[in-house]
DNA sequence: GATCTTTGCGCGTGGGCAAA
DNA sequence: TTTGCCCACGCGCAAAGATC
């Protein structure tokens, strides 16, 4: 379930603006919360702009939502299997970094699951988040090598490694060789 | 071929304006 | 007064061109 460029920013323009409303938050109230200017809220809501994967952590940060729950399709039917095919899937535009949401949506679960792969030689800092600090992550490296920076220690990653950390801190991936790297995270999202 | 400079593009911000 | 949108600008990065 990949979107073409145009059509996905608005999706996440449309779900970033029926967050927003649910949660009675105004442009600067969002603003605020996020560290993101109301001017780039507004563009992101209206499909004129793309968000880094960055900028986007930090509005679901705001809005107290997980990655993979701002992806998953509102009001979509609720089931326990996602196909492969159903899955969500969106491409950072800074990083070229892919993201599917495995874990099928709506079902209530507190744990999210998320493939990705990661392109040679790419690099996405996420910066701390106190609205992320009940959020815990393990990175399960399937293939590649990875480099992921949580607060000033580096990790390297080998296949077959996993990392635990809090997804409130602040952290870093980065693929330092020439091939993908492939990983899985599985996300504890704590209370809700 | 390597290095430096220029140019163009996209992302993100701050300030200001108009409408409700 | 609040809210959302528009405009101008800065910044970073990559590609293209110039120079050695």
């Amino acid at each position: 379930m990949e979107f073409d460029d145009e059509n996905l920013a608005h999706r996440i323009g449309a779900r970033l603006g029926t967050l927003r409303a649910e949660r009675s938050l105004t442009l600067d109230g969002l603003a605020e919360l996020s560290g993101v200017s109301r001017a780039m809220i507004s563009r992101v809501e209206r499909g004129e702009a793309s968000p880094t994967a960055a900028l986007l952590a930090r509005l679901c940060s705001a809005l107290g939502v997980s990655l993979s729950v701002f992806f998953a399709a509102g009001g979509a039917e609720v089931s326990p299997l996602a196909r492969r095919a159903d899955q969500p899937v969106w491409r950072d535009p800074e990083s070229g970094y892919l993201r599917r949401v495995v874990a099928p949506g709506g079902t209530g679960s507190r744990v999210d699951v998320v493939e990705v792969e990661f392109p040679a030689g790419a690099e996405v800092r996420f910066p701390g988040q106190q609205a992320s600090r009940s959020q815990w992550q393990h990175v399960w490296l399937f293939e590649g090598e990875m480099d992921l920076t949580v607060g000033e220690t580096v990790h390297r990653l080998l296949p077959g490694d996993c990392l635990f950390m809090n997804v409130g801190d602040v952290h870093g991936f980065r693929n330092p060789t020439d091939k993908p790297a492939r990983y899985a995270v599985i996300i504890d999202l704590g209370h809700r």
